[in-house]
DNA sequence: ATGAAAGCGCTAACAT
DNA sequence: ATGTTAGCGCTTTCAT
């Protein structure tokens, strides 16, 4: 069998009482009680059950993350932060990858709520505002609004589309498209495309916007996209792509139509994501660490039962580099 | 206050057992009576508690997973299907970064035990195959056969180094390079090493190989691995990357050079990662899907106690594509 | 400073 | 078919 608490106490010849509190360094404890007691625990090789202790406290130290889809490289890497920061305060991270899945995501939420996680991060939107307000645990939502008591993490998509669409205009594109997955998911990605349609109405310059029809990340479904927009709008000299996921797959579509970038074409991309290819892009990038940073601290802050500011719009960069 | 069983059993006058049991639907139970407690159940909007559960039967339904790094597309498609495969069998995952830090590696071995996960898949090797014995666990390894008991999952590197190494001989390359991250970590993929070795030692043909000195997966250490390679030696005309994110770099660096892909350098990649950029590239494709499931699969029917191939290697595709 | 005992919410013999 | 009772491993009043 397993060690317990009581295992201990027998060999230590004290009650259970005791042993729990020096776990958890509870009041008076003699050194030398102290000392026998963690010897002990060395000696049986005994292990708290994270479990009892969760039940009995009513905490479970873990926290879930709603993601739509891990394997996106924004996703991930925001993922990678929460888990550091996460970790870093004594939390464990419940993954749940929603594949923008209706049914899935409340799914997640009513395992995670079974599973007493202490709170979400909810990176997810598939469900309807009062859904979310009956939720009903501590929640941090990423990059969308859901209502005016649930904090927000986001960061400054407006002024990121102001600066993507400036940039091209800058460049004197005089056809730009605007392409993005799907608008209707009530994020606040929407304001990219809102910027974006506020700059160019004003000039003397032809524009097209482009979404996916699909709630998911499919990279065949991007290609048609990209594929269809140039079939239809050859003279096409501009591209904001709302991803830099989605302004890869314009570059290559441009390179199979021979058509040069920046030269021909020019192409922003959105989101800064680290990887091998997107160094040479033009972007918007989002303060993804920070905002992963801060998903965490203020969820945490939350469950500590300390007020917190519900809407947090972090500062984007415009990176301007050779597809541009 | 929560509800709890208890609530319900007084709201419709039973005892709490036998809500336990139409709640696990185990022994007799009249329509009649089941009907009531799902009315109740609803109508006090009762959910079980996972926790108490557990405790109870010894079994938390939590998986954890063990990776390197998120981030890293790789990990993170490998991820997205344990979560899918493990989320269809009813267990949740709990999702820890090892960040190839042998320390927090350790704590999130005893992290795991402690809150009483099912099993561990194991994707992040940095300890010995000593303490991986002393895990004593329910465990499946990714990559690297740490032991004879336990089970790992794995897809044909050495075979996949033969075919990638092939191409880039039957291409005509005369310099060739292998690069890598550390091949200091024991993982299966350093076959992929050997392959190469022993393709090019017989033929009259110059090599390098490079590796990098960190753990961890910085692409800012890529791309100098990448530029020293070109700089140490120009005359290089073929380079076998050990991931589809080197090899990206290696293109990067070859645009950089003004050294045209793949008339002047041929460049082959691992993994077969779907994203953005590679969609051109020619590698050597990892079945990351079946590998993920099988991982799940194989951990499922050992936590269920039966008997399972102790190792497992899944054949390997060459994707020959533009880069070649 | 340390212990007894109740309780966290649920499960599972064992009875009836 | 349903109830009684004793846990699961730990925490936490309340005593002493």
């Amino acid at each position: 069998m397993v060690v317990t608490i009581k295992d201990i106490a027998e060999k230590v010849g004290v009650s259970v009482t005791t042993i729990s509190r020096v776990l958890n360094n509870r009041g008076y404890l003699s050194d030398d009680l102290k000392k026998k007691v963690y010897e002990a625990m060395e000696e049986m090789n005994y292990q708290p059950n994270e479990l009892a202790r969760s039940l009995s406290r009513k905490k479970s130290n873990v926290i879930g993350l709603i993601i739509p889809d891990i394997s996106h490289p924004f996703f991930g890497q925001m993922t990678k932060h929460i888990e550091f920061y996460a970790y870093k305060h004594g939390y464990k991270l419940m993954l749940c990858n929603s594949l923008l899945n209706k049914k899935k995501e409340k799914e997640y939420i009513d395992l995670l709520r079974a599973s007493q996680v202490d709170g979400i991060i909810m990176g997810s939107h598939t469900m309807s505002v009062k859904e979310y307000m009956s939720i009903k645990l501590p929640l941090v939502t990423l990059d969308r609004q859901i209502s005016k008591s649930i904090p927000c993490i986001s960061s400054d998509n407006y002024s990121g589309g102001i600066l993507a669409t400036k940039l091209l205009l800058r460049k004197k594109c005089r056809k730009i498209a605007y392409l993005s997955g799907n608008l209707r998911l009530n994020l606040l990605a929407k304001q990219r495309h809102d910027a974006f349609i506020e700059q160019v109405s004003g000039e003397d310059i032809g524009f097209v916007v482009k979404q996916t029809d699909l709630n998911g990340f499919k990279y065949k479904e991007y290609e048609n996209l990209v594929r269809q927009l140039f079939e239809e709008h050859p003279d096409i000299d501009g591209v904001f792509a709302s991803s830099d996921i989605l302004a890869l797959q314009v570059i290559k579509e441009c390179r199979r139509l021979g058509k040069a970038v920046p030269d021909q074409v020019k192409v922003v991309g959105y989101d800064g994501i680290q990887i091998g290819g997107t160094d040479d892009l033009s972007t918007v990038e989002q303060p993804i660490k920070k905002m992963g940073e801060l998903a965490v601290k203020y969820l945490l802050r939350q469950i500590a039962g300390e007020e917190i500011p519900l809407e947090t719009i972090l500062p984007v960069k415009l990176l301007e580099k050779g597809t541009t």
